[in-house]
DNA sequence: ATTATCCGTGTACGATCGTACGCATGACTG
DNA sequence: CAGTCATGCGTACGATCGTACACGGATAAT
């Protein structure tokens, strides 16, 4: 205790994060149904005892993978809504961001439903949820007045449902068409 | 096999449908990954033994029971949209459906959300939510052109998810002027 | 070099899971 | 009324689950 201060002792200092990787892994693969220490350690080639010694239960596992995607997710519609200069520049962006193609994969899609249904159910789950919709709400605003980035935020929600369980392919035309529309409002 | 047909010979004819709305029960609260065979019969109050005999197993069982679920909520929003007339009072009913303390209760929320989990990762489910999703479209049409409903069956989607994450309650102002904006397209 | 420390892991235990299957039992046939 | 049969249930089995916990071995201290 006299010299690098209270650093890690042994190896591995990454060995929690791989383990969170690894269970978003599996919950987009099995869901949180099919989740378990056993599959997550595995999947993040680590023996199963790691698994209560890096987090206290299963639930912390949870919160903890989930934390880090939405905090993720956030970050990136954030950059993504920062890099635009005008309003019918963000509107573009939103079309692509939601049509299909673009970043947002299917990986990403069942995870984010896998953690809306768990914080529909537990409020627990619902401050991850919360943090992420006020981020995404400010990063609208800064392109729309609030009620305008509040609709916007639901119709995004709803439209990125429609591509996760429709079959076919996004039309471009008809989200291109929603979002002129909602943006239409008086000072939108 | 002389008399009255291939009826059932012993009591209790509906012991199938008592399984499947226990299903919804356990799954509305303890999730799909909660739900258990065990479980279910327990909230059924009928053996373990009748779950094999009814069901040839877990999946069958999800999905009659998610089947039973969203056959119910497309009807019950059709007949809504049926009763009204015009396309004012349509919209008037869809803020209603959408706000909270309406019928929608959030049992209803959390099935559905458990639904659209599994249909974004598993395609089987998706033909059940395809379906709701072609009811809701076809019974909006009914005052709405097919660009329009698209585009309110997102928003609806969107506002709903809200209404289940966010911890405050819905603000029926935004909802209202959402509709009227998506709404105000040429033959909106 | 020796000792003390504690990180990280292998393993084991009790609970719970899905499912198969033999059998009691009530319903039809004659 | 007796015989036949399938329905529906009790039970048991193997697998898998989350979690606890004792211990080996690397590291820091002297």
């Amino acid at each position: 205790m006299t010299d690098p201060g209270p650093r890690t002792r042994r190896q591995d200092p990454e060995r929690r994060e791989r383990i969170i990787a690894a269970c978003l892994d599996v919950i987009a693969e099995s869901g949180v149904a099919g989740t378990s220490h056993r599959r997550v350690a595995a999947a993040a080639d680590v023996p199963l005892g790691s698994m209560t010694y890096h987090f206290s239960g299963m639930d912390e596992l949870l919160r903890e993978a989930f934390g880090r995607f939405s905090a993720a997710m956030a970050g990136y519609f954030e950059q993504r809504m920062a890099e635009v200069r005008d309003r019918d520049q963000a509107k573009l962006e939103l079309v692509s961001l939601i049509a299909a193609g673009d970043s947002y994969s299917r990986r990403d899609l069942v995870i984010t439903h896998e953690l809306y249904t768990l914080a529909a159910r537990e409020p627990a789950f619902r401050e991850l949820t919360n943090a992420w919709m006020a981020r995404s709400r400010t990063a609208l605003e800064r392109h729309f007045d609030p009620a305008t980035a509040r609709m916007l935020d639901a119709l995004i929600e709803g439209l990125t449902i429609h591509r996760a369980l429709d079959t076919e392919p996004q039309d471009r035309t008809i989200v291109t068409a929603a979002i002129d529309r909602i943006t239409q409002g008086p000072t939108g």
